[in-house]
DNA sequence: GTGGTCAAGTGACCTGGCCACTTATCCGCC
DNA sequence: GGCGGATAAGTGGCCAGGTCACTTGACCAC
């Protein structure tokens, strides 16, 4: 028997799916202001509170930006694309990001460990075409198509472990990083030194998993991710800095 | 000039906030239900449209569901997200329960790792009450009873190692056991020679936390699920056997 | 022009209410 | 004793109407 759910739809869906269709219709166009809030409300024969939420909803979507005295106002659709809510969690709560990187630091270990195990010549040789894609991204410093390859990389080893769990829940963290391309990872790639010690960290650990050693995969996965930690740390603290910086030039303005 | 947005927060993003940090410290776990609208509006002074607006944020996040008249509760958003996939692949290749045990053991010396290293005093009091359940339902013969505080037991470490995200993973993998997707854990425990082992090695877990004792910790872990592993590959083999006179039997009659 | 003031319009937020749905309890029937 | 249906309490869905703070633009004085 499958699943079904005959509840009726809360009005606020419905009134946000509507204007939705208007956007991706293309009636409302990006930069396009709505109607007052008392005035839409009246237009579609709903209340402000349902109106309001609907607009929230749009807003938390990443479809729609309101300004407190000035208006609702449509955002470009490419918006849409960079406010998963999942990412806007890790973002809104910087704690989470650690925490993600310090599990992946271990289950990257466990990857590598049983990939340089248990990998059979098959997984050597795709593992080899995705290092050598990741070289070359490198080369045409390409930021996006190098963290792109990145990820691939990293999901290749775990494919190379045999352990379908570990191979399915890497799937979903690696996936919460592919779709935070334009977040973090642009801005540590966009440092070259990241950008050269990460390489190289991946040169260690392809090179472990390929002579088959297990203990020396693991430490290189493992350091590679608290490499990855120490930038995101280190970039952090450059925005700190950069804070600072900006104090400075705003009093030596005013002084 | 850097672009700068000082317009203030919108209450609604702050309450949606609130409530998004309370999942995912694991205050609210998946399942809970939260308080009646206007209890929790008026327990965090703020209006019920307020409240309802963030409310309906965190839900097309899909941290959240609301039923009619029933009432709101958290759902789990990674866990969901990350073990979903998994109940399909168990489904179909029961074999994986062997992955599942080894990516245990590698998640659970994690926890108990860290939960040595950054365990409070109030972890540590939660933890203790855990393993006294878990006692008492040893002693009391009741093996569904015992296989749910061992979940509980688990589930408490992961809490106390202080990282959300593997907090939400081992949920979601204890979850798997505790539906029992995975194997009947119920002749596990019926073994009684099984119940006493795993009993010792949740004790000796439980102390090296206790004890503050990382390393110890780990391979505790470690050291139990390895156990479990054997037991359950030895249980396989009973049941292979099993099967095999069964049919045995079934030939003779139909013959 | 330039700077300031002022009023109209707007979103943010609240109070207080009604209705429909869900749940559990209890009661009467079988 | 168990089972099905009524009932009551609690809950989310929705609305009306209002206050406040902010933005905007027109207007005025300098």
């Amino acid at each position: 028997m499958d699943e079904v759910d005959l509840r009726p739809e809360r009005l606020s869906d419905s009134v946000a799916r509507y204007l939705e269709k208007l956007v991706l219709e293309g009636t409302l166009r990006a930069g396009d202001r709505l109607p007052a809030e008392r005035r839409l409300a009246a237009e579609l024969n709903v209340s402000r509170p349902s109106l309001r939420e609907a607009l929230q909803k749009l807003e938390a979507a990443g479809l729609v930006e309101t300004r407190h005295g000035g208006g609702t106002f449509v955002r470009n659709a490419f918006g849409a694309a960079l406010t998963d809510p999942l990412i806007q969690l890790f973002r809104d709560h910087p704690q989470a990001a650690f925490d993600f990187i310090e599990l992946r630091a271990t289950l990257e270990g466990m990857s590598a460990y049983h990939a340089a195990l248990r990998g059979t010549d098959a997984d050597r040789e795709t593992l080899s075409e995705h290092f050598a894609a990741m070289e070359r991204a490198h080369a045409n410093e390409d930021p996006t198509e190098e963290a792109e390859r990145d990820a691939d990389f990293h999901y290749a080893i775990a494919e190379a472990s045999h352990n379908t769990v570990l191979m399915h829940v890497m799937r979903g963290l690696l996936d919460l990083l592919r779709r935070d391309v334009i977040f973090n990872r642009m801005r540590l790639y966009k440092r070259p030194d990241a950008r050269e010690v990460l390489l190289r960290q991946h040169q260690a650990i392809y090179t472990a998993i390929m002579a088959r050693d297990a203990e020396a995969a693991r430490a290189a996965a493992q350091g590679h991710m608290a490499e990855v930690a120490a930038f995101f740390r280190a970039d952090r603290e450059a925005a700190v800095r950069d804070d600072s910086a900006r104090r400075r030039r705003a009093r030596s303005r005013t002084s």
